[in-house]
DNA sequence: CATTTTAGTTGACTTAAGTCAACGATCATG
DNA sequence: CATGATCGTTGACTTAAGTCAACTAAAATG
């Protein structure tokens, strides 16, 4: 290439500093400090427990003390004691504090769609950005249990849908297909799983049960710029695990060969190719696995 | 796509500040605050005005002065007269505060390295993190004249050369085409051009000339992920105007079609197709401008 | 050549951020 | 139920960062 891989990064680092600064920078212009501003942050909509806000910020317990009195004599925040044990405190944003919290969360938008916006390709930026942004946040990407009819959830598996109409010949549709209602992929009968990276989500892979001993993976999906990190078969790990702890015995799925990277990792994560079990008109390879 | 664009790219902020975070912090640990680090750094190694160095890092007059006195007695730094201006003054690092600039670069770039040393596919990382950083430095992108003998522009020459034996069906040579010798694309004869983004060059064009009134546009290239952002006009621009300074008429260069988007540039710019003018094997179009 | 402007220095001050130790209230444990 | 640990509060302190105004020396200008 045109430049070793130390000064690009170096000059990726200068560019997204310089340019990205101002998406934080929105505490500025609202007479307050970064401090506070951090806090009310991390107090969020729903309120936090001060241990957890000492957590997030790593700050120090009596600056953070001090931090709070001063958004409370503001009217900004207001302090509970948790129900559950009195040395403890919950903070809660007031209604002013919830209106500069979501102040802040406006000037941020407004840049980063001006950022957006003045650029001739977003779309190809974007995917560049989800790229980069997958593969440094690698380590931080978890697998969590998710209600696969929520919208973070609902988007994944319309991302999915789209794909797969993208590379199956003949297109696909859900509807066609015997698309698992949720109670089946939510406990107690199933599960569902997203990866979510930096509070967006990622990837999802859901676990349909049927109350007996033999269950079925379905809507396995990884975003196209977080691919190449593993996520498939944490997701998969994560669903047999669940699957286990549900006393479930045997696990089964179909899958398309149009999608060789699928039956590529269901073939080395100890699955066995087996016979058609579904009328299903859109997978052409099934698969099976005792735990 | 499976999320909006301003969370997709408020989680890359995310993601980018507390990864990348690291390099920037590399003055931790060296027990030295940041506002004497940034100084340092702004000093380089071939020192600098200390006007210019308050302009980079946009910082009070009276602060400044203190961290370079701090910088002084701690036998990092030093004060000179500008010989031209005998109020201003010139700082420059002694060679204990270059062995400190060198430590926090080499800091740095052990971060760096770290980082892209634990991704799987390192590749793609820095193609995408030269999209994004070309993207959003997109309007700090100048076009400087430059020489082509050295580092920056070769590594541009060489990247060219390379796409070239990619696309045209038989490869690419540079010995058996006509190789402008570098006096011809320096002045007086001719100039030669970069795009820098950051300091990274990303894109670079020459001019060649014989000395009369018919020169030759050669070498334009743009980085693949700089592309898009209209770069290659830009340094035409900045080529014609070289050459018109140059007291060049005519100007004209030779093509391949097997790189549609050069082709069409050149139609648009005002370029009209004329008959093969030299015997080089690789060009198939040729194109002539009067200025 | 007198006046104004500019570049950097210095003293006095403010604010933000953070540390340390002592303390009271509450909870967990033997 | 006595003891020790935990959670948040408070007072006293430090450091970093930055502002303001006065000042000196050296250009620049009319």
């Amino acid at each position: 290439m045109f430049a070793d891989p130390i000064s690009r990064l170096r000059r990726f680092n200068r560019a997204v500093t310089s340019e990205l600064g101002v998406l934080d920078n929105s505490f500025l212009g609202r007479g307050r400090p970064l401090g506070a501003a951090r806090v009310i942050h991390a107090i969020g909509p729903d309120g936090a427990e001060v241990g957890a806000i000492r957590n997030t910020l790593n700050i120090d317990k009596a600056l953070l003390s001090r931090l709070l009195k001063s958004l409370i004599t503001e009217g900004l925040a207001e302090l509970h004691e948790d129900p559950a044990d009195a040395r403890r405190r919950i903070a809660r944003l007031t209604p002013a504090g919830r209106a500069e919290l979501d102040a802040y969360n406006a000037l941020s938008d407004a840049h980063a769609r001006a950022l957006l916006d003045r650029h001739p390709a977003p779309g190809a930026l974007l995917e560049a950005i989800d790229l980069v942004a997958s593969a440094l946040a690698r380590d931080r990407i978890g697998i969590v249990p998710a209600d696969p009819r929520r919208d973070a959830a609902r988007r994944c598996l319309e991302a999915y849908y789209e794909e797969l109409a993208h590379r199956i010949a003949g297109g696909f549709d859900v509807t066609q297909s015997c698309d698992p209602d949720a109670t089946d992929m939510t406990p107690p009968r199933g599960a569902f799983f997203l990866a979510v990276s930096d509070g967006l989500a990622v990837g999802c892979a859901g676990l349909k049960g049927s109350g007996g001993p033999v269950a079925e993976v379905k809507r396995l999906w990884v975003a196209p710029g977080a691919r190449g990190l593993g996520l498939a078969g944490r997701l998969m790990r994560r669903v047999e695990d669940a699957a286990h702890d549900l006393g479930i015995a045997t696990l089964r799925l179909d899958t398309n060969s149009a999608l060789p990277e699928a039956v590529a990792l269901y073939r080395n994560a100890g699955w066995t190719e087996i016979d058609r079990f579904n009328d299903d008109p859109y997978p052409d390879i099934f698969f099976e696995k005792h735990l």
